[in-house]
DNA sequence: CGGGATCCTATCTGATACTG
DNA sequence: CAGTATCAGATAGGATCCCG
């Protein structure tokens, strides 16, 4: 969660609130929380249910943090047994908005990518292989 | 590296991609490289230099990573001492693009941020101390 | 100069058991 | 139900040495 200070003369100012941003919704889980909670409130055991393969613990620990960030907004009902809602605060509407052009661009370079890692490791194959070299002479 | 597969109904399939691209992009390095490398070609040494704190090692994983990724072309001048380049492909740029929008958002909700923790901190503090209940009677 | 190999630490994650 | 506490494994990152 440390900020990079880079020292890109000018585009620091740029870069570094990125980082900021990419430290928050960085990590495998926190986009589908946000995304799961966007549908309305949403209960702790429905997260657990709903984000399948979530720990208790590391989902308590995002949501923690999507809170202290302002991005979710807890609701504590005191009845017995306890009932939390999470919410989406505005902030974070927003923020999956702009997620939206992330989505945009996997989608329209999904197979470029793949494309470009199934090269890439053909590469590093052939690079591995114990000298081919068939010369007949 | 692996992916969250959530189950959200329909948004799964929007969710999917993004967790792509956050992983290829998350790293406290990746965004300060690209973005170094946008200026135009970058070598090895200038990049460990601009980008304060990372180690070669990382350097070196990021590098491959993100050319792996094809969003880094490297090309190697059989010179000696050799000499190699790392530039930007166009997925890359139209990707830093689109990263733009993140700025925009961090910045537009910087100190909303910075309060939400200030905020979050402080109820975290009170809970902590050992019971302040001073009730004169 | 660029970067692979090795070793080590810090942080992140997951599994599980326990509690108000 | 909604967590907290604890422990162990996985992973990111750093330091250093060495080689073409």
């Amino acid at each position: 969660m440390s900020r990079s200070h880079i020292d890109v003369p000018e585009l620091v100012t740029v870069a570094c609130p990125v980082s900021e941003v990419i430290d928050s919704i960085s990590g495998r889980w926190t986009v589908g929380i946000l995304t799961a909670a966007a549908q309305g409130p949403v209960r702790f055991s429905e997260l657990e249910r709903v984000i399948r393969g979530i720990s208790r613990r590391v989902l308590t620990l995002k949501l923690r943090q999507l809170e202290r960030d302002g991005l979710l907004h807890r609701t504590v009902y005191p009845t017995v047994p306890p009932r939390v809602e999470y919410t989406l605060t505005d902030p974070a509407t927003e923020l999956l908005d702009t997620l939206r052009g992330l989505t945009d661009w996997a989608v329209r370079h999904r197979d470029t990518v793949a494309t470009a890692r199934a090269e890439f490791d053909r590469g590093q194959a052939q690079a591995q292989e114990p000298e081919p070299e068939q010369e007949s002479d």
